[in-house]
DNA sequence: CAACCGCCCTGGGAGC
DNA sequence: TGCTCCCAGGGCGGTT
């Protein structure tokens, strides 16, 4: 499932062959994402340019001169660039084809992605992009930011690291990996995680994502580059689907827990509460 | 407002 | 082999 590194990776993948290229059609075969994608697209999009590629959070960011393209990735969605024609396949839910021949294609099974369209210059007026919080791999994730914010919380750890309004990218994956590095149990209210837990747990996201992007995403199950490219398990994954095996630090047994009805995997010796 | 929970969707794996 | 059931989960939107 796309974290924010499988979604870093894409952008490295696709954005070579977009950059400075114009669109010449759309093709819409299946519009019903999580949101429909709009159906003027394609006269949106017809004989502009894309300036650049970006990320917010999870969501990419393609962006005109009028506007901007905003995708996302979902639970399985995935981009492929071709350099010549191919026919789509099943879940080859949208094409932008370009004039120099290329297409990007977006491929999403389950559907939970999005394609979307904000006009104007500022694409955070969009309302999925308004509230977002900030960016983990920013300076501004620091034991100082996370400790205001939570302060007298009583939601747990878990979900308030992977709350959007919160900090953006940190999905269930890392989320699980953040907290075991840090020793930090995942029910524990948000309110009474001290400064120094705080300090490790913002210094574990970062490094739990900087690997993760480095080695280009963890792939875990649904995730492919968008060169095709699938790379099983290139991220050493500590505590996440391990459930039942021994703690790789302790030894002791790893737990597992529905947290907002997510399955979080860790030690009860490491993590106390 | 904070916290929580249901829901959208399909493929893959387990169990019978 | 083939069927059924359950699980995976990002994030919106509704409820408490």
């Amino acid at each position: 499932m796309p974290e924010l590194p499988e979604v870093e990776t894409t952008i490295l993948g696709i954005k070579p062959y977009l950059i400075g290229e114009k669109v010449r059609d759309v093709v819409i075969r299946y519009p019903t994402l999580r949101f429909p994608i709009p159906s003027n697209l394609a006269s949106l999009l017809r004989h502009k340019t894309i300036k650049d590629i970006t990320r917010l959070g999870k969501y990419i960011l393609c962006s005109f001169e009028h506007g901007t393209l905003i995708m996302h990735l979902g639970m399985s969605g995935r981009m492929r660039i071709l350099t010549n024609p191919q026919q789509p396949l099943k879940h080859d839910h949208c094409d932008i084809i370009l004039t120099n021949g290329i297409t990007l294609r977006f491929n999403d099974p389950r559907r939970f992605g999005a394609i979307l369209w904000q006009e104007g210059l500022d694409p955070r007026q969009h309302p999925l992009l308004k509230n977002l919080g900030i960016e983990p791999l920013s300076r501004q994730l620091n034991s100082k930011y996370l400790a205001k914010l939570a302060n007298n919380k009583k939601i747990a750890v878990k979900s308030f690291i992977m709350d959007s309004k919160n900090l953006v990218g940190v999905g269930n994956i890392y989320a699980t990996e953040s907290l075991f590095l840090a020793h930090i149990h995942p029910l524990k209210p948000a309110g009474k995680i001290s400064q120094q837990e705080w300090h490790r747990l913002a210094t574990s996201i970062k490094t739990v994502l900087r690997l993760a992007v480095k080695a280009g995403g963890t792939t875990f199950r649904d995730f492919a580059a968008p060169d095709g490219t699938i790379g099983y398990f290139t991220v050493q994954l500590h505590v996440y689907g391990k459930a039942g095996l021994p703690c790789p630090r302790c030894g002791t047994k790893l737990k597992s827990v529905r947290i907002s009805q997510r399955s979080t995997v860790y030690c009860p010796h490491c993590q106390r509460r």
